[in-house]
RNA sequence: GCGGGCGUGGCGAAACCGGUAGACGCAAGGGACUUAAAAUCCCUCGGGCGCGAGCCCGUGCGGGUUCGACCCCCGCCGCCCGCACCA
């Protein structure tokens, strides 16, 4: 055997070089295997990967080897997420164009993802800010334009005054803008949308399929759907109110309690209140002041309840004598339902707060369980539960539902000016993706405005519209606003001087149909191939941050959907399945001034059970903190690139499995690490006194169940992603091996447990595994090797120990024949000496006899 | 406020469908090897009592169901996450 100590730094460059000589993961389309598709969500060039990327490919890598190694033909590719806003920040600071700091930043990522050894197809690489990925985005947007997928429609937004820019609502805080820290303005501009909402019911009834996603994010793309059953109803206005059509749309789920209004309201921005707002202006002050307060989300949470009465009155549906004040207030939303409510203050907190502190009172319309109908009534806590109706005339008696039916199926069938006077509507939370961007590092949407011919859609044939290279980016704003020739164009349907859009795509749409480009990338006249997309999508198995639990996974959802209507695939689900990882979280140091301290600069020692943090350069004593997520501004990072150097890929990637759950957050520590890289050494080891082994005259069995147990264990537990379970298993088969080298076991069974332990591993540690497999002197790459089958009979034990309880409480332990019969284990178990004295003399009233598994003597 | 999740040794965790609680790893303590260190190997490691065999207690807390509960049911407490005026 060569070298005692594995060495990771020369081995692992050697093995990626054979595989990638072999071009052992470029994946074939025309390969006739079943396919496979696994995919990690592909990253931000921000410059380097982080260890949430190591996790996070890491992860995906093991479930691609292992498939492959079950005979799939699977696709593991990678691509770079590539437009976006930093890259602009750079080019402001830095004086390097985006497109440069990109590509650059790809480069050094590429190479430190190559040095972690993953099984991608790299022939595959995109990345969205090339011409050759976003012409086709382009394509895809006038092909949903023509689909009537598309919109353009005004609509409020962030408006940065100082950096005059539109900012995405994470992008303003505390009312300011995060760059500028300018006042963010509320605008109205004129957008592009996708829309989406126009598949709100589809979206959220097919979350019901997605069995293979985390209930969690099922649950979260519900919420932010929001489905809900309700009435639209049309109140009667008195007089001819200006604004309106002398009806007044509310939608409410609530109908059962109709009888409970004491007002309605609109929002600050409904037709209505802008039409009575230019007679009275007074309400146009109130309006202009909601509207003020409307863009600071702070103040909108603060905000007390406040309304203003119109003076116009609403006819309550079912009795025409009963008015009803009209109020604008500040609580109402103009984009949710008709931007109209009626109020029940009885139970609805919100009109509750509203009525008492315009001392409109409430009426109680339904009671809850248990109370008296007579004495119930509301002061300032709502009751929004079941009940019975009460005070509600036709509906006194009825609950709840019986009241909400009674109240639609009436209002439907009356009628007044040729309409019903309400009508159930199904209404969603969920709006139109806005995907107008005023900025230059991002997909330009392929439009020509024209003042002739309006809006045109750039002809397929000029395709792509490609981001000029010499933008200014001293200027704030948008670059291709700003630069001096590119909006000039003449229109294509007209040829007169029109002027391209200026706006580029939100680079979500970017991301949302990255994985069917995948499937063919190279295809340079469509977007995709259809025999491709049908062949590898859904994705088998999708993998990423729970970050993305919304919108990146609704907006590929929305995309797919568009792709099948545009004839580009054939399928609405784009992931079969999804995992969701954790976090990778570190410890944080602060050093005496305060400052925080970075791990690489910290000495940790350990004595008696209490750990203390010293500068390693100075022994100056460090603050241990909490444990935080790895950020950059609590500079608790570690660079993979580091300890890819000091242990290599292979140590990094078996702690990130190890230890916790995938699903959860995993503490990056130095000793967990270290002992990673021990059981790499261990390994090594191990294999070595294997392969030097020629004799033997101990037993080898106990070593083969073992390893054919592990076998067994370890594809179960990487099926079902427990790569944590997983590793257990291997740490035992070692320990096993280990015993079984000690006890002198013949090298048969030595070595067809070293060949199994190296398997197992492989998936999570590719080179090492290499490394052994060739030292065991087996043919060809463990990378290409199948999946040994384990032996069934090699499971199953000739005898079993089976505890003994009595009342419950462990006695002793009985051994039996497997296949011992139940009145011979309870005589073997009534007949143990330690059950007896737990006996104290009684009767055994009863035994319990658990085949395989237990026994319990109930006394 | 609404919705969801989680509470198990010093730490990360495991326990299949209600059947030996703590596998596996980390840390710690003791020992062997070594001139020494590193590396490696062996032993101990939930708490308490006991020389020992062994016994008692123990999965956030309080009840319940069961021959048997980390697991199921009821009621609390604590932490974490998501949404948040959605009518």
């Amino acid at each position: 055997m060569a070298a005692e100590r594995y060495n990771a730094k020369e081995t692992e460059p050697r093995w990626q070089s054979v595989w990638s000589e072999r071009e052992l993961f470029r994946t074939r389309n025309d390969d006739p295997r079943p396919t496979y598709y696994v995919l990690e969500m592909f990253p931000y060039p921000s410059g380097r990967i982080h260890m949430g990327h190591v996790r996070n490919y890491a992860m995906g890598d093991v479930v691609a080897r292992y498939k492959r190694a079950r005979g799939f033909n699977v696709l593991h590719p990678m691509g770079w997420d590539a437009f976006g806003l930093p890259a602009e920040n750079a080019a402001m600071q830095n004086k390097v164009s985006p497109k440069a700091w990109t590509y650059a930043n790809i480069e050094t990522m590429r190479g430190q993802l190559q040095s972690m050894g993953l099984s991608l197809d790299w022939s595959r690489e995109i990345a969205t800010c090339d011409p050759s990925y976003y012409r086709h985005q382009q394509r895809l947007f006038l092909d949903f334009l023509e689909a009537g997928l598309v919109d353009r429609k005004s609509a409020k937004v962030n408006w940065d005054p100082v950096d005059h820019t539109v900012l995405a609502n994470e992008q303003v805080i505390d009312g300011r803008g995060w760059r500028s820290g300018a006042l963010v303005e509320s605008r109205e501009l004129t957008q592009w949308f996708f829309r989406i909402s126009d598949f709100a019911a589809d979206l959220d009834a097919r979350l019901d399929t997605l069995d293979r996603w985390p209930e969690k994010v099922r649950l979260m793309q519900r919420n932010w759907i929001g489905r809900s059953e309700g009435l639209l109803v049309r109140f009667a206005l008195d007089g001819a109110a200006a604004g309106t059509d002398g009806t007044l749309e509310v939608y409410t789920t609530r109908p059962d309690t109709l009888f409970g209004a004491k007002f309605l309201a609109v929002a600050p921005d409904h037709p209505l209140a802008r039409a009575a707002a230019e007679t009275n202006p007074a309400l146009a002050t109130f309006v202009e002041e909601c509207r003020r307060l409307g863009t600071a989300q702070e103040a909108i949470d603060k905000a007390e309840k406040q309304g203003f009465d119109t003076g116009i009155r609403a006819r309550h549906p079912f009795d025409d004598s009963w008015t009803l004040p009209v109020y604008v207030a500040n609580f109402v939303l103009m984009d949710y339902g008709t931007g109209a409510i009626f109020g029940c203050p009885a139970h609805d907190q919100r009109d509750l707060d509203f009525v008492n502190k315009y001392g409109l009172g409430n009426v109680p319309v339904v009671c809850p369980p248990g109370q008296d109908a007579e004495t119930f009534v509301v002061t300032d806590e709502a009751f929004t539960g079941d009940g019975r109706m009460i005070n509600s005339r036709f509906l006194d008696g009825m609950t709840t539902d019986e009241a909400f039916e009674a109240v639609a199926s009436r209002l439907e069938g009356e009628h007044r000016a040729g309409r019903p006077v309400a009508e159930r509507k199904v209404n969603f939370r969920l709006r139109d993706w806005g995907i107008s961007r005023q900025r230059y590092w991002g997909c330009p949407i392929p439009v020509i405005h024209c003042a002739a011919c309006g809006t045109v859609p750039v002809p397929v044939a000029d395709l792509p519209v490609v981001l000029p290279e010499d933008a200014d980016f001293t200027v704030p704003g948008n670059a291709l606003e700003h630069h001096p020739t590119w909006k000039t164009v003449a229109c294509p349907r007209c040829g007169a001087a029109a002027r391209r859009e200026t706006d580029t795509m939100d680079t979500f749409v970017d991301s949302s149909w990255y994985f069917a480009r995948f499937t063919a990338p190279w295809l340079e006249d469509e977007p995709t191939d259809r025999a491709a997309v049908d062949r590898w999508l859904p994705v088998d198995q999708y993998i990423g941050g729970i970050e993305h639990a919304i919108l990146h996974l609704l907006y590929s959802r929305f995309f797919m959907r568009g792709l099948t209507r545009t004839g580009h695939a054939g399928i609405d689900e784009p992931f079969a399945g999804l995992f969701t990882q954790g976090m990778v979280v570190h410890e944080t140091y602060r050093g005496a001034d305060g400052g925080w301290v970075q791990p690489a600069d910290v000495a940790i020692v350990s004595e008696g059970g209490t750990r203390r943090a010293t500068l390693a350069a100075t022994g100056e004593a460090v603050a241990i903190g909490s444990i935080e997520k790895m950020s950059k501004s609590k500079r608790n990072v570690v660079d993979p690139d580091d300890i890819i150097a000091s242990y290599g890929a292979d140590t990094a990637r078996w702690f990130m499995l190890s230890d916790s759950p995938p699903e959860r957050d995993v503490i990056w520590t130095e000793e967990g690490v270290q002992g990673a890289w021990r059981f790499v050494q261990r390994v090594w080891r191990l294999v070595g006194e294997v392969v030097e082994r020629d004799g033997g005259t101990g037993d080898g069995a106990a070593l083969r169940r073992a390893a054919h147990k592990a076998l067994a264990a370890v594809g179960e537990d990487v099926e079902g992603l427990r790569f944590n379970r997983a590793v257990a298993r291997i740490y035992e088969l070692a320990n096993a091996l280990q015993a079984a080298l000690a006890a002198d076991a013949p090298p048969a069974a030595l070595r067809e447990a070293a060949g199994i332990m190296i398997q197992l591993l492989a998936p999570m540690m590719p080179h090492l595994a290499e490394e052994c497999w060739a030292a065991l002197g087996r043919d060809g790459l463990v990378a290409e090797a199948a999946w040994p089958a384990f032996d069934p009979a090699l499971l199953v034990e000739d005898e079993i120990t089976l505890p003994v309880q009595v009342n419950g409480k462990k006695r002793g332990d009985v051994t039996v024949p497997r296949d011992a019969d139940s009145a011979s284990v309870e005589a073997a178990a009534l007949s143990l000496e330690s059950v007896v004295r737990a006996m104290e003399g009684r009767p055994a009233r009863k035994v319990i006899v658990v085949p395989g598994r237990i026994v319990n003597v109930v006394a």
